[in-house]
RNA sequence: GCGCUCGUAGCUCAGUUGGAUAGAGUGUUUGGCUACGAACCAAAAGGUCAGGGGUUCGAAUCCCUUCGAGCGCACCA
């Protein structure tokens, strides 16, 4: 158990005691350090309970909170606010504690098994900047579970299936007639694909394009994704080949951002348990045929808004987006029997997952128990406000994002560092920690404006500034190995900055659970901020080498080797890699 | 029409289970490298929390309303 919930426990405790009906007391950091480092709160909602002056709870708190030898500068302000500090003493034990495993400043959640659907690579499109916040935010969304004692499952749940593979068929099939995979006799002889990865950024927009502008073209690509998912031999296969000639790169983008899989599974995979499935709701007397479609009525009597129908079969027989989503729930419960699936998608298909976990939960494929949730995260938008296109109307792809941070991450590199595979290697490192931390630092569901330039930000609040200040904190500890400090004793505070930190690393359980209730990573992304600029201003401060205090130096390496496994295991859950040197 | 999300410093964003004087980064102005890595540190200036009303000891946060923005509403994903 964390320091900090060990002291709200005690307090928690005492109040019970003292007669208030409390579930846990809540002692957080103070919005007025002059007052005290702590705050406690809860006399207000106590006393609104109770009918009472607040005030005269915080009194009684405070007499109690006297006798324990942790707290000092006890005091009441205003209408009741408590403010307390913690003892050197207590600092210097927690130091220790934290110095012998920094893991004990983790509260553990209850475990569950989890599967975090994200990534949604397109197979027939490049990666592009729009996956970007699925890729990081579900990635992170992993770790964190996973550090809290969770068992995860991440699955990149492929986009292969629907009328994109559709279109694009049709749009080989129109440049490409003479393939084997065309013709009525087709008996599934091999033949090599004559388009590269790259090909396909212009095959699927180009398909798409003509498909929305052209009625008889848009029937066609219904009719081939009827005929793929029935299982033509022609058309699968080129298909498959498609897929395979895209997934390579979009491994190797997610491969860059430090996002894997455990599962690359995809909607096709959900086709095995499609007929089970609709056999399953026919049963259970829940389909019913509206206009040729197939489709399962998921209205319920507390509805104030409109809400349509899932459709499972389409008029002309093929399987749509919730019928796939539907399946891939179906056999998701008989292989791994989830506790929860959670979704990382943008937030516009909040109404799609909605009608799919109603479905799920009408027609019991999953139980009471389930819990199905949709995180939902804001859109990138240009600087018009809209969903972001580049001035040709295209989006950015990935490649093209983390190559122009890449130009600026290796103008700043070290001139030190000269072997030009190693400058490829850190610089890399750099720009995906600044992508990456940019895209993680705003709050999930917030909209914000894609700038290229924003990512390429190097100084401040960014990636490069929590890389930067980690080495540095590694080189100190390595200059101080060499000098012969290998255990450092703690013996002393300048109770300067060198508390403030403490104070800071003290409020580190709260911050993780926080996030993992609310599913951002924000508070994570500004916690980093928040320990290492105290730690930086601690740094130039004081001059931890040469200090001629031996009990002041030797604790000061400790706490700098608590702050940087800090900040290590942290960079960790958001995904960021740390380079040796920079 | 119905519904969802939102409007906070010049810009980009935190803060929204109601708490004390609304915070950060950036930009602007200024100071700090012959000591552990200056992608750093320090300081100043910058606000009608879109407008109005309400709830209460207390509202950026909750409720109502006006204005403004983005998005979604059966056979795309």
């Amino acid at each position: 158990m964390s320091i900090l919930r060990n002291i709200e426990n005690d307090i928690t405790e005492m109040m019970c005691k003292l007669g208030y009906n409390i579930e846990k007391v809540n002692l957080q950091p103070s919005g007025r350090p002059e007052l005290g480092e702590f705050q406690i709160n809860d006399a207000f909602s106590l006393a609104k309970e109770n009918h009472c002056n607040p005030r005269e709870i915080a009194e009684k708190i405070v007499t109690e909170l006297e006798k324990d030898g942790r707290f000092h500068n006890l005091n009441i302000a205003g209408a009741g606010f408590i403010n307390l500090s913690l003892t050197e003493e207590f600092y210097l034990e927690a130091l220790k504690e934290l110095s012998k495993d920094i893991k004990s400043n983790i509260d553990m959640e209850p475990a569950k098994k989890i599967i975090i659907d994200y990534g949604g690579a397109n197979v027939a499109k490049i990666l592009h900047v729009g996956h970007l916040r699925s890729a990081n935010i579900g990635e992170a969304l992993k770790r964190l579970a996973r550090l809290l004692g969770m068992e995860v499952i991440g699955d990149v749940h492929l986009g292969d299936s629907g009328l994109q593979a559709g279109m694009v068929v049709s749009e080989m099939k129109e440049r490409y007639p003479e393939l084997p995979c065309f013709k009525e006799n087709y008996q599934g002889e091999d033949f090599s694909l004559p388009i590269t990865s790259d090909d396909l950024s212009v095959i699927y927009p180009t398909a798409s394009k003509k498909a929305k502008e052209n009625e008889e073209k848009m029937e066609e690509a219904r009719n081939i994704t009827y005929e793929i998912q029935k299982g033509h031999l022609g058309y699968s296969t080129i298909w498959n080949k498609v897929k395979e000639l895209s997934l390579p790169e979009i491994k190797r983008i997610y491969e860059e951002l430090n996002t894997s899989f455990d599962l690359w599974e995809g909607e096709l995979d959900s086709f095995l348990y499609i007929p089970d499935m609709l056999k399953y709701l026919e049963e259970k007397n829940l389909l019913e045929v509206s206009e040729g479609a197939t489709i399962m009525d998921i209205k319920e009597e507390t509805d104030k808004k409109e809400m349509p129908p899932i459709i499972l079969v389409t008029s002309n027989g093929a399987s749509v987006y919730a019928t796939t989503d539907l399946a891939t729930i179906y056999g998701r419960m008989k292989r791994f029997s989830p506790d929860e699936i959670w979704y990382l998608a943008d937030s516009r298909q909040d109404l799609h997952f909605e009608q799919v976990f109603r479905a799920s939960k009408k027609s019991k494929i999953t139980t009471e128990a389930t819990r199905l949730e949709f995180v939902g995260f804001g859109t990138m938008n240009g600087s018009d406000g809209k969903p972001f296109k580049t001035r040709d109307g295209g989006v950015m792809t990935l490649r093209d994002l983390i190559s122009l941070v890449n130009e600026e991450t290796r103008k700043r590199l070290n001139p030190m560092i000269t072997d030009e595979e190693e400058q490829k290697k850190i610089s890399k490192m750099i720009a995906i920690a600044a992508l990456k931390y940019a895209d993680l630092l705003p709050y999930r569901t917030t909209d914000y404006i894609f700038e290229p330039s924003k990512f390429a930000d190097l100084e401040g609040k960014t990636g490069p500034y929590l890389l930067y200040s980690t080495i540095r904190m590694n080189s100190l500890l390595k200059k101080a190995r060499n000098e012969g400090y290998n255990n450092y004793e703690i013996k002393k505070l300048k109770n300067e900055t060198d508390k403030e930190i403490l104070q800071t690393l003290l409020n580190m359980p709260r911050i993780l659970k926080k996030s993992y209730d609310v599913k951002s990573l924000n508070d994570i992304a500004e916690f980093l901020y928040k320990l290492t600029s105290t730690y930086n201003k601690f740094y130039s401060e004081n001059h931890i080498l040469t200090s001629k205090d031996e009990e002041l130096k030797t604790t000061w390496l400790a706490l700098t080797d608590v702050v940087y496994k800090t900040c290590l295991l942290l960079l960790d859950v958001l995904g960021i890699s740390v380079p040796e040197k920079m």
